[in-house]
DNA sequence: CGATCGCTTGAGCTATCTCAACCGGCGTGG
DNA sequence: CCACGCCGGTTGAGATAGCTCAAGCGATCG
């Protein structure tokens, strides 16, 4: 169903129909340029007006409310082939940001052209909305995680995802993955607080289901981890459907 | 910016641009007619690939996914102008089952036309694309309530919620609104236990704040309510944007 | 060498959960 | 017309998951 698109500089949108010729030309159009930012950059700002559309190409960074109170909900963590600003494109403002927690890449679109798009490719325009509702799915999700699960079962629910994400976009190698982030932000993506999250990431390690440190993150037990997560381990694994 | 079209069957979903006619003629061909159901219906069933999508003409009902555990978690409460399915339109599947709490009346959709709505009236594709997009921001607010709250601030922050929805889709008279669901339904959205939503809602009541009872709700003391969800009373009321 | 940052661990505190009982209203069947 | 059962709401009491505070540790950096 979902059909790579090597020649699409939106190259991560799913497409659902191969794309012909004038509108791979349209899309290089639409690109406007590549990026690159160092790591603790913000991208998008809540509030602000955003130009620009993103694609990740290379690197990770996470999609975070600021609440009035100072605190910080990480509503995701931004991988490579996420698409980033749709938002901010569709609506007047943004309503969260993006900061880079490595150095990324990305391929950037110009906002004006999201129009266009519209107009003359529906096909395209139609990915995109589907895509926007994937999204919504996942945070369904999360919403669901957030509402009734514990700790140790929010954590794992965590890792099992980041996994299956990592994979399908060719992070992992073997058991082990690259997994830039801080305890803390997986606290505040999980709604937890700090040393709690520590503490849970300490009982997978010592039960020998999972390991994050240093920036790696190796699953030991699969089928433990799902178990925990409350995650079907042969589930078709529904991560982002990009390719 | 938003412009309300009486002509449009779609009639509650914003439209940036004025209709023409031969798009309204599309909107009433696009229409398959209308659906009454009763309380206690369920109207799109987690997993069941639905080949309609609605709109909420009167009566409310909710949204919500079951977790392995048997579990509820309510995505969030369906009111009139309120536009369901887009999940199971443009995906292969729903991801949660939307149930009618009161008596509702529909205008209902052929899904097969979804996409003749992207291909030839690519304004009203933007506009669904927005509303999706909307339905982002709240899902991504929604985390960070759960996130981040305790129960009184999320008590608090769902009434003042529906109060402001209510109103906008004229709901409320004066003070007091219809709210027709169980505690339980405000629990599972809120991630609490009954018990203690109860315990939440009572103290509102004590302290003057607000009282929901009979299906009626009735807000005291605005300012008061809105201090303690931890939102500004002046904001522009950003709930749905439909009229 | 000192300072900072992310991680780790312990100790007490409390918000919230679970269990359990009870209450009033309403619909149903005898 | 009464008795019963059920449902939604209310309340109390004990248990606990998760929070906050606080301290210490190793690595990195200027």
């Amino acid at each position: 169903m979902v059909v790579s698109c090597q020649d699409c500089p939106l190259r991560k949108l799913p497409v659902f129909t191969p794309m012909t010729k004038s509108e791979v030309a349209f899309m290089q159009k639409f690109k406007s340029g590549e990026l690159e930012v160092e790591s603790g950059a913000t991208l998008m700002m809540e509030g602000s007006n955003s130009p620009q559309l993103f694609t990740v190409l290379e690197g990770m960074g996470l999609r975070y409310k600021t609440l009035p109170t100072g605190d910080r909900q990480v509503i995701n963590l931004v991988m490579p082939g996420d698409f980033i600003g749709l938002q901010a494109g569709v609506m007047q403002e943004m309503q969260h940001s993006v900061e880079a927690t490595t150095n990324m890449k990305l391929c950037v679109f110009d906002r004006k052209a999201l129009w266009s798009l519209f107009r003359d490719h529906p096909e395209r325009a139609y990915d995109l909305t589907w895509l926007a509702a994937v999204e919504e799915h996942f945070l369904g999700e999360a919403l669901a995680v957030l509402g009734h699960l514990n700790g140790l079962q929010r954590t794992s629910r965590a890792l099992v995802r980041l996994y299956n994400r990592g994979s399908a976009v060719g992070l992992s190698d073997g058991a082990g993955m690259d997994l830039p982030y801080k305890q803390q932000d997986l606290a505040d993506a999980l709604g937890l607080s700090l040393v709690h999250t520590n503490k849970m990431l300490k009982k997978l390690r010592a039960d020998g289901i999972a390991v994050w440190r240093n920036g790696k993150l190796e699953i030991k037990d699969f089928n433990r981890l799902c178990e925990i997560a409350q995650i079907d381990a042969n589930e078709v694994a529904m991560t982002r459907p990009l390719i």
